[in-house]
DNA sequence: ATTCCACAGGAAGCGACGGCCC
DNA sequence: GGGCCGTCGCTTCCTGTGGAAT
Protein backbone atom coordinates (compact mmCIF):
# COMPACT_ATOMS: atom_id res chain seq x y z
CA UNK A 1 0.00 0.00 0.00
CA UNK A 2 1.32 3.31 -0.81
CA UNK A 3 1.40 4.95 2.43
CA UNK A 4 0.88 8.73 3.22
CA UNK A 5 5.05 8.60 4.86
CA UNK A 6 6.33 6.46 2.25
CA UNK A 7 6.89 9.48 -0.45
CA UNK A 8 7.98 11.73 2.08
CA UNK A 9 10.82 8.69 3.41
CA UNK A 10 12.23 8.29 -0.01
CA UNK A 11 12.91 11.95 -0.45
CA UNK A 12 16.60 12.49 0.13
CA UNK A 13 17.13 14.10 2.98
CA UNK A 14 19.94 17.44 3.06
CA UNK A 15 20.42 17.12 6.60
CA UNK A 16 22.38 14.94 8.36
CA UNK A 17 21.89 16.36 12.18
CA UNK A 18 19.58 19.45 12.04
CA UNK A 19 19.55 19.88 15.87
CA UNK A 20 23.37 21.50 15.38
CA UNK A 21 21.49 24.44 13.92
CA UNK A 22 19.17 24.89 16.59
CA UNK A 23 19.62 28.07 19.08
CA UNK A 24 19.37 25.35 22.11
CA UNK A 25 22.54 23.71 20.92
CA UNK A 26 26.35 24.66 22.20
CA UNK A 27 29.11 24.00 19.83
CA UNK A 28 32.10 22.96 21.11
CA UNK A 29 34.05 25.09 19.28
CA UNK A 30 33.43 28.80 18.62
CA UNK A 31 35.12 31.02 15.88
CA UNK A 32 35.87 34.31 16.58
CA UNK A 33 35.00 34.30 20.09
CA UNK A 34 38.69 32.66 21.59
CA UNK A 35 39.15 36.66 23.23
CA UNK A 36 36.18 36.50 24.83
CA UNK A 37 36.50 32.96 26.14
CA UNK A 38 39.95 33.67 27.68
CA UNK A 39 38.70 36.10 29.43
CA UNK A 40 36.16 34.30 31.62
CA UNK A 41 38.09 31.55 31.86
CA UNK A 42 40.89 33.86 33.19
CA UNK A 43 38.32 35.10 36.13
CA UNK A 44 36.49 32.15 36.60
CA UNK A 45 39.90 29.46 36.88
CA UNK A 46 40.75 31.14 40.49
CA UNK A 47 37.45 29.30 41.63
CA UNK A 48 39.91 25.73 40.80
CA UNK A 49 42.10 27.51 43.91
CA UNK A 50 39.21 27.79 45.99
CA UNK A 51 39.34 31.80 45.75
CA UNK A 52 36.31 33.56 44.53
CA UNK A 53 36.17 34.87 41.11
CA UNK A 54 34.97 38.15 40.66
CA UNK A 55 31.48 38.96 38.89
CA UNK A 56 31.32 39.58 35.29
CA UNK A 57 29.11 41.63 33.48
CA UNK A 58 28.83 40.52 29.65
CA UNK A 59 27.93 42.69 26.84
CA UNK A 60 27.13 42.47 23.59
CA UNK A 61 23.59 42.57 21.19
CA UNK A 62 21.43 39.44 20.27
CA UNK A 63 23.30 36.75 18.54
CA UNK A 64 26.94 37.63 19.61
CA UNK A 65 27.58 34.40 21.17
CA UNK A 66 27.41 35.52 24.74
CA UNK A 67 25.00 32.79 26.18
CA UNK A 68 27.33 30.29 24.16
CA UNK A 69 30.50 31.39 25.94
CA UNK A 70 29.29 31.54 29.15
CA UNK A 71 27.62 28.21 28.92
CA UNK A 72 30.57 26.73 27.51
CA UNK A 73 33.01 27.76 30.24
CA UNK A 74 30.99 27.33 33.16
CA UNK A 75 30.78 23.23 31.40
CA UNK A 76 34.29 23.08 30.88
CA UNK A 77 35.15 24.87 35.01
CA UNK A 78 32.42 22.43 36.31
CA UNK A 79 34.16 19.29 34.05
CA UNK A 80 37.65 20.02 34.87
CA UNK A 81 36.73 20.97 38.74
CA UNK A 82 34.73 17.56 38.78
CA UNK A 83 38.19 16.20 37.74
CA UNK A 84 40.12 17.64 40.22
CA UNK A 85 38.09 17.70 43.57
CA UNK A 86 36.94 21.04 43.62
CA UNK A 87 33.21 21.29 42.75
CA UNK A 88 32.40 24.13 40.65
CA UNK A 89 27.80 24.50 40.07
CA UNK A 90 27.09 26.88 37.50
CA UNK A 91 23.36 27.44 37.16
CA UNK A 92 22.25 29.40 34.15
CA UNK A 93 19.16 31.73 34.45
CA UNK A 94 17.30 33.48 31.55
CA UNK A 95 15.90 36.58 33.51
CA UNK A 96 13.20 37.15 30.51
CA UNK A 97 11.27 34.47 31.87
CA UNK A 98 11.86 34.38 35.42
CA UNK A 99 11.88 37.87 35.90
CA UNK A 100 11.24 39.39 39.47
CA UNK A 101 13.43 38.70 42.56
CA UNK A 102 11.14 35.71 44.24
CA UNK A 103 11.51 33.52 40.60
CA UNK A 104 15.16 34.18 40.93
CA UNK A 105 15.26 32.89 44.02
CA UNK A 106 12.66 29.90 43.63
CA UNK A 107 14.23 29.09 40.90
CA UNK A 108 17.62 28.96 42.01
CA UNK A 109 16.59 27.31 45.58
CA UNK A 110 15.16 24.64 42.96
CA UNK A 111 18.58 23.88 41.34
CA UNK A 112 19.89 23.22 44.60
CA UNK A 113 16.97 20.29 45.30
CA UNK A 114 14.30 22.75 46.85
CA UNK A 115 11.25 22.42 47.05
CA UNK A 116 9.77 26.03 46.51
CA UNK A 117 6.51 26.67 45.18
CA UNK A 118 5.53 29.04 42.51
CA UNK A 119 3.86 31.75 44.78
CA UNK A 120 2.81 32.08 48.38
CA UNK A 121 6.16 32.23 50.24
CA UNK A 122 7.39 35.56 51.63
CA UNK A 123 9.93 36.42 49.30
CA UNK A 124 13.02 35.87 52.64
CA UNK A 125 11.74 32.47 53.21
CA UNK A 126 12.54 31.73 49.85
CA UNK A 127 16.31 33.55 50.46
CA UNK A 128 16.84 31.48 53.43
CA UNK A 129 16.16 28.21 51.57
CA UNK A 130 18.26 29.29 49.10
CA UNK A 131 20.65 30.65 51.65
CA UNK A 132 20.52 27.18 53.31
CA UNK A 133 20.73 24.74 50.31
CA UNK A 134 23.89 26.65 49.11
CA UNK A 135 26.12 26.23 52.69
CA UNK A 136 25.29 21.97 51.80
CA UNK A 137 26.97 22.49 49.18
CA UNK A 138 31.07 22.84 49.12
CA UNK A 139 33.59 25.17 46.19
CA UNK A 140 32.36 27.50 44.27
CA UNK A 141 28.49 28.18 42.55
CA UNK A 142 28.70 29.77 39.33
CA UNK A 143 25.17 32.07 38.64
CA UNK A 144 24.82 33.33 35.21
CA UNK A 145 21.71 35.84 34.61
CA UNK A 146 21.05 36.00 31.16
CA UNK A 147 19.22 38.98 29.85
CA UNK A 148 19.52 40.27 33.18
CA UNK A 149 18.91 44.15 31.58
CA UNK A 150 15.09 42.45 31.48
CA UNK A 151 15.32 41.22 34.84
CA UNK A 152 16.63 44.77 36.23
CA UNK A 153 14.41 46.81 34.26
CA UNK A 154 11.22 45.24 35.63
CA UNK A 155 11.80 44.40 39.30
CA UNK A 156 14.94 46.78 39.84
CA UNK A 157 18.07 45.97 41.53
CA UNK A 158 16.98 44.32 45.07
CA UNK A 159 17.84 40.60 43.65
CA UNK A 160 21.25 41.96 42.22
CA UNK A 161 21.81 43.35 45.69
CA UNK A 162 20.81 40.58 47.70
CA UNK A 163 22.90 38.05 45.49
CA UNK A 164 25.85 40.38 45.45
CA UNK A 165 25.92 40.42 49.18
CA UNK A 166 25.69 36.45 49.33
CA UNK A 167 28.70 35.51 50.49
CA UNK A 168 28.50 37.02 53.61
CA UNK A 169 26.21 34.57 54.77
CA UNK A 170 27.75 31.46 53.65
CA UNK A 171 30.04 29.41 55.30
CA UNK A 172 30.97 26.32 52.90
CA UNK A 173 30.21 28.20 49.21
CA UNK A 174 31.69 30.77 47.04
CA UNK A 175 29.16 32.08 44.66
CA UNK A 176 30.20 34.51 42.06
CA UNK A 177 27.89 36.20 39.03
CA UNK A 178 27.69 36.48 35.63
CA UNK A 179 25.39 38.68 34.32
CA UNK A 180 24.26 38.97 30.21
CA UNK A 181 22.86 42.17 28.60
CA UNK A 182 21.95 43.35 26.02
CA UNK A 183 22.13 46.97 26.69
CA UNK A 184 25.05 48.68 27.59
CA UNK A 185 23.18 50.98 29.26
CA UNK A 186 21.23 49.35 31.88
CA UNK A 187 23.68 49.79 34.72
CA UNK A 188 22.64 53.40 34.88
CA UNK A 189 19.76 52.70 36.76
CA UNK A 190 21.41 50.18 38.98
CA UNK A 191 22.54 51.51 42.66
CA UNK A 192 25.76 52.23 42.30
CA UNK A 193 27.19 49.96 45.17
CA UNK A 194 25.36 47.26 43.01
CA UNK A 195 26.77 48.43 40.08
CA UNK A 196 31.01 48.47 41.24
CA UNK A 197 30.05 44.87 42.90
CA UNK A 198 28.47 43.54 39.63
CA UNK A 199 30.86 45.02 37.00
CA UNK A 200 34.23 44.01 38.76
CA UNK A 201 34.89 42.78 35.48
CA UNK A 202 33.45 43.72 32.03
CA UNK A 203 33.72 41.55 28.75
CA UNK A 204 32.13 43.06 25.50
CA UNK A 205 30.90 40.70 22.80
CA UNK A 206 31.24 42.81 19.22
CA UNK A 207 28.52 42.11 16.91
CA UNK A 208 30.29 39.31 13.98
CA UNK A 209 30.88 40.31 10.23
CA UNK A 210 29.83 38.66 7.50
CA UNK A 211 33.12 36.96 7.03
CA UNK A 212 33.03 35.56 10.95
CA UNK A 213 29.38 34.79 10.13
CA UNK A 214 30.26 32.58 7.55
CA UNK A 215 33.45 30.75 9.49
CA UNK A 216 30.31 29.87 11.53
CA UNK A 217 27.88 28.70 9.24
CA UNK A 218 30.48 26.91 7.65
CA UNK A 219 31.48 25.15 11.12
CA UNK A 220 28.30 24.23 11.60
CA UNK A 221 26.72 23.36 8.00
CA UNK A 222 29.95 20.36 8.45
CA UNK A 223 28.25 18.77 11.44
CA UNK A 224 24.35 19.79 9.73
CA UNK A 225 24.41 18.93 6.34
CA UNK A 226 25.30 16.08 4.47
CA UNK A 227 27.96 16.54 1.68
CA UNK A 228 27.31 18.82 -1.06
CA UNK A 229 23.89 19.85 0.17
CA UNK A 230 24.85 23.15 0.08
CA UNK A 231 25.45 24.81 -3.10
CA UNK A 232 28.30 26.92 -2.98
CA UNK A 233 26.62 30.54 -3.22
CA UNK A 234 24.17 29.35 0.45
CA UNK A 235 26.70 30.29 2.95
CA UNK A 236 27.89 33.47 2.32
CA UNK A 237 24.54 34.29 1.11
CA UNK A 238 22.60 33.48 4.74
CA UNK A 239 25.78 35.76 6.38
CA UNK A 240 25.32 38.73 4.46
CA UNK A 241 21.44 38.75 5.36
CA UNK A 242 22.19 37.89 8.79
CA UNK A 243 25.15 40.71 9.01
CA UNK A 244 22.45 43.14 7.57
CA UNK A 245 20.62 42.48 10.92
CA UNK A 246 23.30 43.45 13.33
CA UNK A 247 25.21 40.46 12.74
CA UNK A 248 22.64 38.11 14.62
CA UNK A 249 24.08 34.68 14.23
CA UNK A 250 21.61 33.07 15.57
CA UNK A 251 19.37 34.61 12.61
CA UNK A 252 22.17 33.49 10.33
CA UNK A 253 21.76 29.53 11.80
CA UNK A 254 17.88 30.17 11.78
CA UNK A 255 18.10 30.95 8.41
CA UNK A 256 20.16 28.46 7.13
CA UNK A 257 18.29 25.56 8.85
CA UNK A 258 15.44 26.83 7.20
CA UNK A 259 16.47 27.12 3.77
CA UNK A 260 17.24 23.38 4.30
CA UNK A 261 14.17 22.74 5.32
CA UNK A 262 12.65 23.96 2.35
CA UNK A 263 14.58 22.51 -0.08
CA UNK A 264 13.76 18.97 1.50
CA UNK A 265 10.06 19.95 1.24
CA UNK A 266 10.15 20.74 -2.22
CA UNK A 267 12.57 17.23 -2.47
CA UNK A 268 15.84 19.47 -4.25
CA UNK A 269 18.92 17.37 -3.70
CA UNK A 270 20.54 20.64 -2.84
CA UNK A 271 19.91 23.61 -1.11
CA UNK A 272 20.02 26.37 -3.14
CA UNK A 273 20.03 30.25 -3.41
CA UNK A 274 16.05 30.48 -4.23
CA UNK A 275 15.02 28.46 -0.73
CA UNK A 276 17.21 31.06 1.07
CA UNK A 277 15.74 33.82 -0.18
CA UNK A 278 12.05 31.61 0.50
CA UNK A 279 12.94 30.71 3.95
CA UNK A 280 14.30 34.62 4.64
CA UNK A 281 10.74 35.86 3.62
CA UNK A 282 8.86 33.33 5.54
CA UNK A 283 10.79 33.76 8.42
CA UNK A 284 9.55 37.32 8.98
CA UNK A 285 6.19 36.24 8.41
CA UNK A 286 6.16 33.84 10.36
CA UNK A 287 7.32 35.49 13.32
CA UNK A 288 5.12 38.81 13.05
CA UNK A 289 1.78 36.51 12.52
CA UNK A 290 3.11 34.40 16.04
CA UNK A 291 3.22 37.49 17.92
CA UNK A 292 0.07 39.07 16.63
CA UNK A 293 -1.96 35.77 17.05
CA UNK A 294 -0.67 35.60 21.00
CA UNK A 295 -1.07 39.13 21.64
CA UNK A 296 -3.87 40.08 23.92
CA UNK A 297 -7.16 41.61 22.80
CA UNK A 298 -7.13 44.90 23.82
CA UNK A 299 -3.13 44.97 22.18
CA UNK A 300 -4.49 43.25 18.60
CA UNK A 301 -7.54 46.00 19.20
CA UNK A 302 -4.59 49.13 19.70
CA UNK A 303 -2.81 47.88 16.63
CA UNK A 304 -6.10 47.37 14.73
CA UNK A 305 -6.32 50.72 15.32
CA UNK A 306 -2.72 51.75 14.19
CA UNK A 307 -3.50 50.12 10.89
CA UNK A 308 -6.93 51.44 10.11
CA UNK A 309 -5.58 54.91 10.53
CA UNK A 310 -2.89 53.36 8.01
CA UNK A 311 -4.91 52.03 5.85
CA UNK A 312 -6.62 55.73 5.65
CA UNK A 313 -3.29 56.89 4.06
CA UNK A 314 -1.50 58.22 7.02
CA UNK A 315 1.89 57.77 7.30
CA UNK A 316 2.36 57.96 10.77
CA UNK A 317 -0.46 58.25 13.76
CA UNK A 318 0.11 60.69 17.18
CA UNK A 319 -1.21 58.51 20.11
CA UNK A 320 -4.38 60.77 20.32
CA UNK A 321 -5.69 59.58 17.20
CA UNK A 322 -4.92 55.97 17.90
CA UNK A 323 -6.54 56.52 20.90
CA UNK A 324 -9.62 57.97 19.43
CA UNK A 325 -10.09 55.89 17.09
CA UNK A 326 -9.77 53.09 19.60
CA UNK A 327 -12.16 53.99 22.09
CA UNK A 328 -14.58 54.08 18.79
CA UNK A 329 -13.74 50.27 17.93
CA UNK A 330 -13.70 49.21 21.51
CA UNK A 331 -17.46 50.51 21.75
CA UNK A 332 -18.37 48.91 18.59
CA UNK A 333 -17.56 45.38 19.57
CA UNK A 334 -18.66 45.86 23.20
CA UNK A 335 -14.86 45.51 25.05
CA UNK A 336 -14.14 47.53 27.93
CA UNK A 337 -12.17 51.01 27.38
CA UNK A 338 -9.12 51.54 28.69
CA UNK A 339 -7.27 54.60 30.08
CA UNK A 340 -5.05 56.41 28.14
CA UNK A 341 -2.14 55.89 30.50
CA UNK A 342 -3.32 51.93 29.51
CA UNK A 343 -3.00 52.60 26.19
CA UNK A 344 0.29 54.61 26.13
CA UNK A 345 1.44 51.66 27.48
CA UNK A 346 -0.06 48.88 25.45
CA UNK A 347 1.49 51.12 22.34
CA UNK A 348 5.22 50.83 24.08
CA UNK A 349 4.89 46.83 23.53
CA UNK A 350 4.28 46.92 20.42
CA UNK A 351 7.08 49.15 19.65
CA UNK A 352 9.52 46.60 21.84
CA UNK A 353 7.67 43.84 19.91
CA UNK A 354 8.95 45.35 16.57
CA UNK A 355 5.58 45.44 15.52
CA UNK A 356 5.63 49.32 14.66
CA UNK A 357 8.29 51.51 15.51
CA UNK A 358 7.61 55.10 17.11
CA UNK A 359 9.68 58.53 18.25
CA UNK A 360 8.33 61.03 20.24
CA UNK A 361 8.08 63.96 18.66
CA UNK A 362 7.28 67.73 19.90
CA UNK A 363 4.93 69.87 17.35
CA UNK A 364 5.88 73.20 19.54
CA UNK A 365 2.74 75.00 20.47
CA UNK A 366 0.76 71.75 19.27
CA UNK A 367 2.10 69.31 22.20
CA UNK A 368 4.18 66.31 22.15
CA UNK A 369 3.41 62.62 21.29
CA UNK A 370 4.60 59.85 19.72
CA UNK A 371 4.96 59.11 15.90
CA UNK A 372 3.06 55.84 15.38
CA UNK A 373 3.85 53.83 12.42
CA UNK A 374 3.82 50.25 11.60
CA UNK A 375 6.93 48.57 10.83
CA UNK A 376 5.24 44.84 9.90
CA UNK A 377 3.70 44.13 6.42
CA UNK A 378 0.11 45.67 6.35
CA UNK A 379 -1.93 43.04 4.86
CA UNK A 380 -0.55 39.72 6.48
CA UNK A 381 -0.99 41.32 9.75
CA UNK A 382 -4.49 42.65 9.26
CA UNK A 383 -5.60 39.40 8.09
CA UNK A 384 -3.87 37.82 11.27
CA UNK A 385 -5.85 39.82 13.35
CA UNK A 386 -9.54 39.30 11.86
CA UNK A 387 -8.69 35.70 13.27
CA UNK A 388 -9.28 36.55 16.27
CA UNK A 389 -13.45 36.27 16.37
CA UNK A 390 -14.06 39.47 19.23
CA UNK A 391 -12.13 41.72 16.02
CA UNK A 392 -13.79 39.38 13.67
CA UNK A 393 -17.00 41.97 13.57
CA UNK A 394 -15.24 45.15 12.50
CA UNK A 395 -14.11 43.57 9.31
CA UNK A 396 -18.04 43.78 7.67
CA UNK A 397 -18.10 47.51 9.30
CA UNK A 398 -14.38 48.75 7.09
CA UNK A 399 -14.51 52.21 6.84
CA UNK A 400 -14.77 53.93 3.51
CA UNK A 401 -11.01 54.45 2.32
CA UNK A 402 -10.06 58.11 2.85
CA UNK A 403 -12.65 59.01 4.85
CA UNK A 404 -12.11 57.53 7.97
CA UNK A 405 -12.37 60.39 10.35
CA UNK A 406 -15.19 61.34 9.19
CA UNK A 407 -17.56 57.93 9.57
CA UNK A 408 -15.75 57.73 12.73
CA UNK A 409 -16.06 61.13 14.47
C1' DA B 1 11.62 85.27 27.16
C1' DT B 2 7.55 83.22 28.18
C1' DT B 3 3.60 80.52 27.47
C1' DC B 4 1.28 76.45 26.82
C1' DC B 5 -0.23 72.33 24.12
C1' DA B 6 -0.59 67.25 24.09
C1' DC B 7 1.07 64.25 25.43
C1' DA B 8 5.22 61.02 27.93
C1' DG B 9 5.85 58.28 31.45
C1' DG B 10 6.83 57.69 36.84
C1' DA B 11 4.59 56.32 41.40
C1' DA B 12 1.29 54.31 44.01
C1' DG B 13 -2.14 51.46 44.71
C1' DC B 14 -6.33 48.55 43.84
C1' DG B 15 -8.66 44.10 43.25
C1' DA B 16 -8.64 39.59 41.52
C1' DC B 17 -6.21 35.40 41.38
C1' DG B 18 -3.44 31.47 42.55
C1' DG B 19 -1.15 29.55 46.12
C1' DC B 20 1.21 29.19 50.55
C1' DC B 21 0.82 28.30 55.81
C1' DC B 22 -1.43 26.98 60.03
C1' DG C 1 -11.22 28.55 56.22
C1' DG C 2 -8.70 32.71 57.30
C1' DG C 3 -4.58 35.36 56.96
C1' DC C 4 -0.71 36.26 54.02
C1' DC C 5 2.12 36.73 49.89
C1' DG C 6 3.48 37.66 44.97
C1' DT C 7 1.85 38.74 40.36
C1' DC C 8 -0.88 40.88 36.79
C1' DG C 9 -3.67 44.11 34.42
C1' DC C 10 -5.29 48.18 35.19
C1' DT C 11 -6.56 53.05 37.12
C1' DT C 12 -5.57 57.43 39.39
C1' DC C 13 -2.79 61.09 40.08
C1' DC C 14 0.95 63.21 38.95
C1' DT C 15 5.19 65.84 37.20
C1' DG C 16 7.98 66.79 33.14
C1' DT C 17 9.02 68.68 28.57
C1' DG C 18 10.41 70.37 23.24
C1' DG C 19 9.58 73.90 20.71
C1' DA C 20 5.95 76.88 17.76
C1' DA C 21 3.39 80.63 18.92
C1' DT C 22 3.05 84.79 21.29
Amino acid sequence: MEGLFDNLLESKPVFKDKEVLRPSYTPSYLPHRRDQLNAIAIILVVALRGETPSNILVYGKTGTGKTACAKYVGRELTDVGASRGVPCNVAYINCEVVDTQYRVLAYLARQFDKDVPMTGWPTDHVYSQFIEALNAQAGSVIIILDELDKLVRKSGDDVLYNLSRINLELTNTRVSLIGISNDLKFTEYLDPRVRSSLAEEEIIFPPYDANQLRDILEERARLAFKEHALNPEVIPLCAALAAQEHGDARRALDLLRVSGEFAERVNADSVKEEHVRTAQMRIELNRVAEVVRTLPTQAKLVLYSIITLQQNGARSATTGEVNRVYETLCRQIELDVLTKRRITDLIMELDLLGIISTKVVSKGRYGRTKEISLSVPLDETFRVLLEDYRLEALDGTRFARRSVKESLF
